[in-house]
DNA sequence: CGGGATCCCGTTGGATACTG
DNA sequence: CAGTATCCAACGGGATCCCG
């Protein structure tokens, strides 16, 4: 038998990422950019209106502060949501998403359903390989 | 198309994250899952058949030994990936997607497609986020 | 309320050397 | 070839204080 799967294989596969002539496919930008620990749940809240600085942060338990600021920034710098400013006192602002950003949460709600589906088998599949590998820690 | 979708959201909404009630809806296992830096690019490299060990890493460029075998073996605790040794001299080991894992592919793709698709527009506020505010750094 | 500025620590991950 | 073992630098991110 043969282990001469050189060539193409599988059905309208991914295009290979990492090659200098491809220097990836694209994922790394959107992994980049939703990648990090709190982007994609700021983006869940926003996905449900419009909400302020404080509303966010009660939304998105165990976030701070600073990561709010600098999460909330980045997706404004990208274009996926748009900050608007008030001048009330004292000042309020708001976050929604963005038409770019909105095209987002279905992408994501597909992950999170994806993840719902597959949660049990995934943490029975863990279990298995932890006990078949005892003291062996990946994490 | 307005954007006056203030009350409780759209057709079939995400649900409402990191509350105490919905510790999450799921994104953060899939985020924790493959939002690491390399998971998503040996899944894609993956997508296109079985692979062994050192062509995974001349495929995913940039990735080191250690990163390597830290994200295979990660995966396939989680049961997304197979691995196979074959007792030939030197040892011989593969590894491709199982079932659970060629199901992230869709998804995976889906992402990458979303990225190219925006990948100009996103270049282009990023630009112009960056010339509003000058010295003024995100990253 | 909506942040900015610092400090500081834990984790991620790269480089390198060694092994079966 | 397919890893394992260390060491170490960079970065993410939490805590705290301060300001308009």
């Amino acid at each position: 038998m043969s282990v001469t799967h050189t060539g193409v294989t599988g059905p309208a596969a991914l295009e290979p990422c990492g090659q200098p002539e491809h220097p990836d496919c694209g994922i790394r930008d959107v992994l980049d950019r939703v990648g990090d620990k709190w982007s994609v749940l700021v983006i869940v809240e926003l996905a449900g209106g419009p909400r302020r600085f404080r509303e966010i942060e009660r939304a998105v338990q165990g976030i701070s502060q600073r990561m709010l600021t600098l999460t909330v920034r980045r997706l404004e710098r990208d274009g996926l949501v748009r900050r608007t400013v008030y001048p009330t006192v004292p000042a309020q602002v708001d976050y929604r998403l963005t038409e770019v950003g909105a095209s987002l949460t279905h992408l994501v709600k597909a992950l999170a359903d994806w993840s719902l589906a597959h949660r049990e088998i995934i943490a029975g599949a863990r279990d298995a390989y932890d006990a078949e590998h005892p003291g062996h820690d990946i994490h």
